[in-house]
DNA sequence: TTGCAAATGAGACTCAATATCAATACGGAG
DNA sequence: CTCCGTATTGATATTGAGTCTCATTTGCAA
């Protein structure tokens, strides 16, 4: 089942209706190569759609983030960025402060000690988002 | 040496200068418990002196950052909370998306194993953010 | 004290994100 | 398939945290 069609039956489930606006929103989230943001998106949907409203849009992300589809991420200044779920599952980013280099690493260790900390504190984690910042190999002096 | 003797040691060594409005800043952000935001920081401080401005709050906020003395941190919508530094050093948090409780903790494994990655990909953090998003003990049904 | 750069207050401004609302399009009932 | 109620949409106004501007004030060193 591919992701398009996952977004429909999410909508079905979710009573939602599948629009032209909609789709066009999905099919372009899929085709954005790494991190975007609801403006690159907007513009991105409006080579097909021109008509796509930025409302339409910044109204869909949130769908597509409770979809799974889209995993969403805030920057130190507040910004919203995403990045489409090609398959691969959580990770965490390294960023760096000085050319924006986002490196995406997993580690089952840190994962594991979460559910153990949670557990610890009777607190139960529905998710959550591990950003180390600092600066990359090719910017370190 | 307290706090507010702290910041006037930093404003010396950067060449800032000690100021009523900045004076009022610190006192009244380390007077304050637990998180709080930009805002809430500013109706505090006029009440010591309401002829401060949002701006004043909002300029020397990062300078208490820079002088750690304060945390930032950014909430899922994207809004900055700060909390003062009661000395208790590096931690991270724990939110409840029902009542909006924070937990503090603090876990070596886990700030072990994020310098391991980092190193691993000649990464040089400088820091990090953990956020674990769930519901808390009073919360779970 | 004087002089000047730094800092401030008040408010204009920015810009991502949200709200509004009339017009439109979806999809289930018939 | 057609009809109808409602979810959705586009266009635009509005919000709100945070930033910028600039005339005025303040700190501080000479
Ligand atoms: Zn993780
Ligand atoms: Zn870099
Ligand atoms: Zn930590
Ligand atoms: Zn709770």
């Amino acid at each position: 089942m591919d992701k398009t069609e996952l977004f429909n039956h999410f909508l079905a489930e979710k009573s939602l209706k599948k629009t032209q606006g909609r789709d066009n929103i999905v099919k372009t989230a899929a085709s954005m190569k790494g991190h975007f943001d609801a403006e690159q998106l907007l513009s991105a949907v409006k080579k097909k759609d021109s008509k796509i409203s930025r409302a339409s849009v910044y109204r869909t992300l949130p769908l597509l983030v409770k979809a799974e589809l889209v995993k969403e991420s805030i920057q130190k200044d507040g910004r919203r960025i995403y990045e489409f779920s090609q398959g691969h599952g959580h990770h965490d980013h390294m960023l760096c402060v000085q050319c924006g280099e986002i490196i995406e690493f997993r580690d089952d260790v840190i994962e594991q000690r979460q559910k153990q900390i949670a557990e610890k504190y009777n607190f139960k984690m529905t998710d959550h988002r591990l950003e180390i910042r600092g600066l990359c190999s090719k910017c370190t002096p």
